[in-house]
DNA sequence: TCTTTTTGGTGGACATGTCGACGAAAATTC
DNA sequence: GAATTTTCGTCGACATGTCCACCAAAAAGA
Protein backbone atom coordinates (compact mmCIF):
# COMPACT_ATOMS: atom_id res chain seq x y z
CA UNK A 1 0.00 0.00 0.00
CA UNK A 2 0.98 3.70 -0.99
CA UNK A 3 1.01 4.79 2.29
CA UNK A 4 2.23 8.09 1.15
CA UNK A 5 -0.63 8.33 -1.71
CA UNK A 6 -3.24 7.74 1.04
CA UNK A 7 -1.93 10.61 3.06
CA UNK A 8 -1.82 12.54 -0.17
CA UNK A 9 -5.41 11.79 -1.08
CA UNK A 10 -6.56 12.63 2.48
CA UNK A 11 -4.85 15.60 3.11
CA UNK A 12 -6.64 16.85 -0.60
CA UNK A 13 -10.51 15.97 0.34
CA UNK A 14 -9.95 17.48 3.64
CA UNK A 15 -8.68 20.62 2.34
CA UNK A 16 -11.72 20.88 -0.32
CA UNK A 17 -14.21 21.03 2.43
CA UNK A 18 -13.05 24.50 3.40
CA UNK A 19 -12.61 26.01 -0.20
CA UNK A 20 -14.67 29.18 -0.98
CA UNK A 21 -18.48 28.61 -2.28
CA UNK A 22 -17.60 30.41 -5.24
CA UNK A 23 -14.77 27.58 -6.11
CA UNK A 24 -17.06 24.99 -5.34
CA UNK A 25 -19.72 25.87 -7.56
CA UNK A 26 -17.16 26.88 -10.61
CA UNK A 27 -15.84 23.03 -9.97
CA UNK A 28 -19.87 21.69 -10.27
CA UNK A 29 -20.36 23.61 -12.95
CA UNK A 30 -17.13 22.33 -14.82
CA UNK A 31 -18.02 19.30 -14.43
CA UNK A 32 -21.64 19.39 -14.97
CA UNK A 33 -20.69 20.72 -18.17
CA UNK A 34 -18.14 17.92 -19.45
CA UNK A 35 -20.85 15.45 -18.45
CA UNK A 36 -23.10 17.02 -20.38
CA UNK A 37 -20.76 17.72 -23.65
CA UNK A 38 -19.77 13.51 -23.04
CA UNK A 39 -23.57 12.89 -23.49
CA UNK A 40 -24.48 14.81 -26.40
CA UNK A 41 -21.01 14.14 -28.60
CA UNK A 42 -22.09 10.31 -27.46
CA UNK A 43 -25.40 11.05 -29.37
CA UNK A 44 -24.95 13.50 -31.77
CA UNK A 45 -22.87 16.11 -32.76
CA UNK A 46 -23.78 19.18 -31.15
CA UNK A 47 -22.05 21.50 -29.09
CA UNK A 48 -23.23 22.24 -25.17
CA UNK A 49 -24.40 25.76 -26.40
CA UNK A 50 -25.95 24.92 -29.36
CA UNK A 51 -27.63 22.22 -27.20
CA UNK A 52 -28.94 24.21 -24.67
CA UNK A 53 -31.08 26.55 -27.42
CA UNK A 54 -32.27 23.27 -28.68
CA UNK A 55 -33.86 22.03 -25.28
CA UNK A 56 -35.31 25.44 -24.08
CA UNK A 57 -37.10 26.37 -27.12
CA UNK A 58 -38.10 22.08 -26.76
CA UNK A 59 -39.13 22.74 -23.66
CA UNK A 60 -41.46 25.57 -24.67
CA UNK A 61 -39.59 28.89 -23.88
CA UNK A 62 -40.54 32.02 -25.63
CA UNK A 63 -39.15 32.69 -29.47
CA UNK A 64 -38.49 36.02 -29.24
CA UNK A 65 -34.57 36.44 -29.12
CA UNK A 66 -34.66 38.62 -26.13
CA UNK A 67 -36.88 36.83 -23.57
CA UNK A 68 -35.08 33.40 -24.59
CA UNK A 69 -31.51 34.73 -24.28
CA UNK A 70 -32.75 35.98 -21.28
CA UNK A 71 -34.05 32.58 -19.97
CA UNK A 72 -30.64 30.90 -21.35
CA UNK A 73 -28.44 33.68 -19.34
CA UNK A 74 -26.21 33.82 -22.83
CA UNK A 75 -24.19 36.82 -23.79
CA UNK A 76 -25.47 38.66 -26.48
CA UNK A 77 -22.46 37.98 -28.58
CA UNK A 78 -22.64 34.11 -27.73
CA UNK A 79 -26.33 34.36 -28.27
CA UNK A 80 -26.22 35.81 -32.06
CA UNK A 81 -23.48 33.06 -32.74
CA UNK A 82 -24.66 30.18 -31.63
CA UNK A 83 -28.39 30.57 -33.02
CA UNK A 84 -26.52 31.00 -36.43
CA UNK A 85 -25.04 28.15 -36.38
CA UNK A 86 -27.86 26.03 -35.60
CA UNK A 87 -29.36 27.91 -38.48
CA UNK A 88 -26.82 26.97 -40.86
CA UNK A 89 -27.29 23.44 -39.94
CA UNK A 90 -31.23 23.77 -40.50
CA UNK A 91 -31.84 22.90 -37.17
CA UNK A 92 -33.36 26.90 -36.25
CA UNK A 93 -35.57 28.74 -38.15
CA UNK A 94 -34.86 32.10 -37.78
CA UNK A 95 -37.54 34.61 -38.77
CA UNK A 96 -38.79 38.28 -38.11
CA UNK A 97 -40.71 39.17 -35.00
CA UNK A 98 -43.32 41.62 -35.95
CA UNK A 99 -43.88 43.09 -32.66
CA UNK A 100 -40.56 44.49 -32.65
CA UNK A 101 -38.12 45.06 -35.59
CA UNK A 102 -34.98 44.77 -34.06
CA UNK A 103 -35.45 41.17 -32.61
CA UNK A 104 -36.29 37.72 -34.02
CA UNK A 105 -38.20 34.84 -34.02
CA UNK A 106 -36.43 31.62 -33.50
CA UNK A 107 -38.10 28.00 -33.45
CA UNK A 108 -37.27 24.63 -34.13
CA UNK A 109 -37.47 23.13 -37.51
CA UNK A 110 -38.43 19.31 -37.99
CA UNK A 111 -35.06 18.96 -37.66
CA UNK A 112 -33.99 20.33 -34.67
CA UNK A 113 -37.58 19.10 -33.21
CA UNK A 114 -36.31 15.48 -34.81
CA UNK A 115 -32.80 16.31 -32.47
CA UNK A 116 -34.06 17.37 -29.48
CA UNK A 117 -36.49 14.09 -29.07
CA UNK A 118 -33.70 12.36 -29.53
CA UNK A 119 -31.22 13.70 -27.18
CA UNK A 120 -33.75 15.26 -24.49
CA UNK A 121 -34.40 11.96 -22.23
CA UNK A 122 -30.49 11.34 -22.16
CA UNK A 123 -30.11 14.45 -20.92
CA UNK A 124 -33.09 14.47 -18.77
CA UNK A 125 -32.19 11.21 -17.28
CA UNK A 126 -28.58 13.12 -16.72
CA UNK A 127 -30.35 15.75 -14.30
CA UNK A 128 -32.70 13.10 -12.75
CA UNK A 129 -28.98 11.45 -11.87
CA UNK A 130 -28.07 14.33 -10.71
CA UNK A 131 -31.23 14.95 -8.41
CA UNK A 132 -31.48 11.71 -7.00
CA UNK A 133 -27.50 11.99 -5.57
CA UNK A 134 -29.16 14.46 -3.02
CA UNK A 135 -31.43 13.56 0.18
CA UNK A 136 -34.68 14.91 0.27
CA UNK A 137 -34.24 17.59 2.24
CA UNK A 138 -31.24 18.99 0.15
CA UNK A 139 -33.42 18.06 -2.94
CA UNK A 140 -36.57 20.24 -1.68
CA UNK A 141 -34.24 23.74 -1.73
CA UNK A 142 -31.64 23.66 -3.73
CA UNK A 143 -33.60 25.23 -6.83
CA UNK A 144 -34.50 27.90 -4.13
CA UNK A 145 -31.11 27.77 -3.07
CA UNK A 146 -29.35 28.67 -6.68
CA UNK A 147 -31.65 31.20 -7.49
CA UNK A 148 -30.74 32.88 -4.14
CA UNK A 149 -27.24 33.04 -4.91
CA UNK A 150 -28.14 33.65 -8.78
CA UNK A 151 -29.90 36.69 -7.74
CA UNK A 152 -26.84 38.00 -4.60
CA UNK A 153 -24.05 36.74 -7.71
CA UNK A 154 -25.61 40.04 -9.49
CA UNK A 155 -24.26 42.71 -6.64
CA UNK A 156 -21.94 44.70 -8.36
CA UNK A 157 -21.50 46.42 -5.48
CA UNK A 158 -20.56 44.71 -2.24
CA UNK A 159 -22.11 45.82 1.49
CA UNK A 160 -18.33 46.87 2.43
CA UNK A 161 -17.44 49.97 0.56
CA UNK A 162 -14.40 48.63 -0.22
CA UNK A 163 -12.24 50.64 -2.49
CA UNK A 164 -9.10 51.41 -0.88
CA UNK B 1 -46.56 50.95 -18.33
CA UNK B 2 -45.67 48.68 -20.47
CA UNK B 3 -48.42 46.18 -19.92
CA UNK B 4 -45.97 43.67 -23.14
CA UNK B 5 -43.33 44.29 -21.08
CA UNK B 6 -44.88 42.79 -18.11
CA UNK B 7 -45.78 39.96 -19.25
CA UNK B 8 -42.69 39.33 -21.32
CA UNK B 9 -40.49 39.32 -18.07
CA UNK B 10 -43.32 37.28 -15.74
CA UNK B 11 -43.01 34.39 -19.17
CA UNK B 12 -39.66 34.42 -18.86
CA UNK B 13 -39.02 34.22 -14.55
CA UNK B 14 -41.92 31.33 -14.91
CA UNK B 15 -40.46 29.78 -17.23
CA UNK B 16 -36.90 29.98 -15.42
CA UNK B 17 -38.43 27.88 -12.62
CA UNK B 18 -38.58 24.63 -14.84
CA UNK B 19 -34.94 24.94 -16.51
CA UNK B 20 -32.86 21.41 -16.01
CA UNK B 21 -30.74 21.76 -12.99
CA UNK B 22 -27.60 21.30 -14.99
CA UNK B 23 -28.13 24.98 -16.99
CA UNK B 24 -29.11 26.58 -13.41
CA UNK B 25 -25.97 25.61 -12.27
CA UNK B 26 -23.92 26.95 -15.39
CA UNK B 27 -25.87 30.33 -15.21
CA UNK B 28 -24.82 30.89 -11.49
CA UNK B 29 -21.19 29.63 -12.35
CA UNK B 30 -21.08 32.22 -14.91
CA UNK B 31 -22.78 35.33 -12.66
CA UNK B 32 -20.31 34.45 -9.42
CA UNK B 33 -17.08 34.31 -11.95
CA UNK B 34 -18.33 37.62 -13.76
CA UNK B 35 -18.61 39.14 -10.21
CA UNK B 36 -15.73 37.78 -8.83
CA UNK B 37 -13.58 39.06 -11.88
CA UNK B 38 -14.97 42.31 -11.45
CA UNK B 39 -13.80 42.43 -7.97
CA UNK B 40 -10.41 41.09 -8.89
CA UNK B 41 -10.09 43.93 -11.30
CA UNK B 42 -10.98 46.78 -8.82
CA UNK B 43 -8.03 45.33 -6.98
CA UNK B 44 -5.80 44.42 -9.20
CA UNK B 45 -4.43 42.56 -12.34
CA UNK B 46 -5.06 39.09 -11.87
CA UNK B 47 -7.13 37.22 -13.95
CA UNK B 48 -9.41 34.78 -12.19
CA UNK B 49 -7.60 31.46 -12.62
CA UNK B 50 -4.60 33.28 -11.54
CA UNK B 51 -6.49 34.17 -8.38
CA UNK B 52 -7.92 30.84 -7.14
CA UNK B 53 -4.28 29.03 -7.27
CA UNK B 54 -2.88 32.26 -5.22
CA UNK B 55 -6.45 31.52 -3.29
CA UNK B 56 -5.93 28.16 -2.02
CA UNK B 57 -1.99 28.42 -1.81
CA UNK B 58 -2.65 31.66 0.73
CA UNK B 59 -5.42 29.20 2.41
CA UNK B 60 -3.03 26.72 3.44
CA UNK B 61 -3.37 24.42 0.21
CA UNK B 62 -0.74 21.47 -0.42
CA UNK B 63 2.53 22.40 -2.67
CA UNK B 64 2.74 19.18 -4.74
CA UNK B 65 1.36 20.16 -7.55
CA UNK B 66 -1.19 17.49 -8.34
CA UNK B 67 -2.62 17.50 -5.37
CA UNK B 68 -2.93 21.41 -5.63
CA UNK B 69 -4.26 20.72 -9.09
CA UNK B 70 -7.28 18.23 -8.10
CA UNK B 71 -8.14 20.52 -4.98
CA UNK B 72 -8.68 23.02 -7.67
CA UNK B 73 -9.82 20.91 -10.08
CA UNK B 74 -7.73 22.61 -13.17
CA UNK B 75 -7.44 20.91 -16.55
CA UNK B 76 -3.94 20.06 -16.55
CA UNK B 77 -3.03 21.90 -19.26
CA UNK B 78 -4.58 25.30 -17.83
CA UNK B 79 -2.80 24.76 -14.36
CA UNK B 80 0.60 24.76 -15.91
CA UNK B 81 0.06 28.00 -18.12
CA UNK B 82 -1.53 29.79 -15.46
CA UNK B 83 1.59 28.26 -12.75
CA UNK B 84 3.95 29.65 -15.53
CA UNK B 85 2.25 32.71 -15.67
CA UNK B 86 2.09 33.61 -12.18
CA UNK B 87 5.98 32.58 -11.71
CA UNK B 88 6.43 34.65 -14.40
CA UNK B 89 4.96 37.56 -12.58
CA UNK B 90 7.54 36.71 -9.44
CA UNK B 91 4.13 35.87 -7.27
CA UNK B 92 5.20 31.75 -7.34
CA UNK B 93 8.20 29.98 -6.69
CA UNK B 94 8.58 26.73 -8.50
CA UNK B 95 10.92 24.21 -7.64
CA UNK B 96 11.21 20.35 -8.25
CA UNK B 97 9.30 17.74 -5.73
CA UNK B 98 12.17 15.51 -4.01
CA UNK B 99 9.38 12.86 -3.31
CA UNK B 100 8.07 13.09 -7.45
CA UNK B 101 10.93 14.21 -10.28
CA UNK B 102 7.67 14.40 -12.48
CA UNK B 103 5.88 16.68 -10.04
CA UNK B 104 6.75 20.22 -9.22
CA UNK B 105 6.54 22.20 -5.77
CA UNK B 106 4.69 25.43 -6.20
CA UNK B 107 4.46 27.97 -3.23
CA UNK B 108 3.65 31.47 -3.14
CA UNK B 109 6.23 34.33 -2.74
CA UNK B 110 6.71 37.31 -0.39
CA UNK B 111 5.14 38.86 -3.50
CA UNK B 112 2.18 36.77 -3.79
CA UNK B 113 1.56 36.51 -0.39
CA UNK B 114 0.62 40.49 -0.20
CA UNK B 115 -1.33 39.87 -3.31
CA UNK B 116 -3.30 37.24 -1.56
CA UNK B 117 -3.38 39.80 1.43
CA UNK B 118 -4.61 42.18 -0.35
CA UNK B 119 -7.66 40.61 -2.37
CA UNK B 120 -8.71 38.06 0.13
CA UNK B 121 -11.06 40.20 2.32
CA UNK B 122 -12.85 41.55 -0.51
CA UNK B 123 -13.27 38.46 -2.07
CA UNK B 124 -14.03 36.50 1.45
CA UNK B 125 -16.76 39.66 1.80
CA UNK B 126 -18.23 38.82 -1.71
CA UNK B 127 -18.62 34.53 -0.64
CA UNK B 128 -20.14 35.99 2.99
CA UNK B 129 -22.31 37.94 1.01
CA UNK B 130 -23.57 35.07 -1.09
CA UNK B 131 -24.04 32.67 1.74
CA UNK B 132 -25.73 35.73 3.78
CA UNK B 133 -28.47 35.39 1.02
CA UNK B 134 -29.58 31.87 1.58
CA UNK B 135 -32.05 30.68 4.28
CA UNK B 136 -30.47 29.27 7.58
CA UNK B 137 -31.61 25.75 6.43
CA UNK B 138 -30.35 26.37 2.78
CA UNK B 139 -27.10 27.69 4.30
CA UNK B 140 -27.04 24.21 6.92
CA UNK B 141 -26.70 21.86 3.38
CA UNK B 142 -25.15 23.52 0.21
CA UNK B 143 -22.12 22.46 0.83
CA UNK B 144 -23.19 18.94 1.21
CA UNK B 145 -25.20 19.30 -1.92
CA UNK B 146 -22.87 20.33 -4.13
CA UNK B 147 -20.51 18.07 -3.59
CA UNK B 148 -22.82 15.20 -3.86
CA UNK B 149 -23.54 16.70 -7.22
CA UNK B 150 -20.16 17.50 -7.63
CA UNK B 151 -19.75 13.31 -7.24
CA UNK B 152 -22.94 12.60 -9.01
CA UNK B 153 -21.33 14.72 -12.24
CA UNK B 154 -18.19 12.45 -12.62
CA UNK B 155 -20.24 9.76 -13.68
CA UNK B 156 -19.04 8.58 -17.17
CA UNK B 157 -21.99 5.64 -17.62
CA UNK B 158 -25.52 7.19 -16.59
CA UNK B 159 -27.77 4.26 -15.07
CA UNK B 160 -29.59 4.32 -18.38
CA UNK B 161 -28.11 1.98 -21.27
CA UNK B 162 -29.08 4.80 -23.25
CA UNK B 163 -27.17 3.75 -26.27
CA UNK B 164 -29.60 3.96 -29.20
C1' DT C 1 16.33 -5.98 -14.29
C1' DC C 2 13.42 -5.27 -18.40
C1' DT C 3 9.09 -4.27 -20.20
C1' DT C 4 4.58 -2.33 -19.91
C1' DT C 5 1.36 0.77 -18.08
C1' DT C 6 0.21 4.80 -15.70
C1' DT C 7 0.82 9.48 -14.44
C1' DG C 8 2.82 14.21 -14.98
C1' DG C 9 3.86 18.71 -17.54
C1' DT C 10 3.84 21.10 -21.91
C1' DG C 11 2.27 22.84 -26.27
C1' DG C 12 -1.08 23.52 -30.08
C1' DA C 13 -5.68 23.48 -31.92
C1' DC C 14 -10.01 24.47 -30.89
C1' DA C 15 -14.54 25.43 -28.19
C1' DT C 16 -16.60 28.54 -25.05
C1' DG C 17 -17.42 32.95 -22.89
C1' DT C 18 -16.43 38.09 -22.35
C1' DC C 19 -16.03 42.70 -23.73
C1' DG C 20 -16.34 46.92 -26.45
C1' DA C 21 -17.73 49.09 -30.67
C1' DC C 22 -20.91 49.67 -34.38
C1' DG C 23 -25.25 50.81 -36.87
C1' DA C 24 -30.38 49.99 -36.82
C1' DA C 25 -34.76 50.05 -34.55
C1' DA C 26 -37.52 51.23 -30.60
C1' DA C 27 -38.72 53.77 -26.47
C1' DT C 28 -38.41 58.11 -24.12
C1' DT C 29 -38.27 62.92 -23.68
C1' DC C 30 -39.11 67.33 -25.07
C1' DG D 1 -42.95 64.93 -34.64
C1' DA D 2 -37.80 65.66 -33.67
C1' DA D 3 -34.02 64.73 -30.72
C1' DT D 4 -32.15 61.76 -27.24
C1' DT D 5 -31.50 57.52 -24.99
C1' DT D 6 -31.98 52.66 -24.75
C1' DT D 7 -32.05 48.12 -26.61
C1' DC D 8 -31.02 45.00 -30.23
C1' DG D 9 -27.99 41.89 -33.24
C1' DT D 10 -23.51 41.57 -35.21
C1' DC D 11 -18.71 41.61 -35.35
C1' DG D 12 -13.71 41.26 -33.91
C1' DA D 13 -10.36 40.76 -30.32
C1' DC D 14 -9.32 38.50 -26.45
C1' DA D 15 -9.70 35.52 -21.99
C1' DT D 16 -10.87 31.11 -20.38
C1' DG D 17 -11.38 26.17 -20.68
C1' DT D 18 -11.06 21.61 -23.26
C1' DC D 19 -8.94 18.10 -25.75
C1' DC D 20 -5.24 15.57 -27.79
C1' DA D 21 -0.56 14.20 -28.67
C1' DC D 22 3.98 14.17 -27.10
C1' DC D 23 7.91 12.94 -24.10
C1' DA D 24 9.77 12.00 -19.45
C1' DA D 25 9.37 9.98 -14.88
C1' DA D 26 7.28 6.71 -11.92
C1' DA D 27 4.73 2.50 -10.87
C1' DA D 28 3.42 -2.13 -11.84
C1' DG D 29 4.21 -6.59 -13.76
C1' DA D 30 7.17 -10.05 -15.72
Amino acid sequence: MPQGKLDQDTETADFRSGLPLSLLIHQLAMKIDAQGRALIARHGDLTLPQWRIVRVLGLGAPEGSTALRKVLGFDKSQFSKTVNQLQERGLLSVTDLPTDGRQLRVSLTDAGRAVHERLAPVLEARNDHLMQALAPEERRVIRSALSKLSHAAEATELPKGNVD
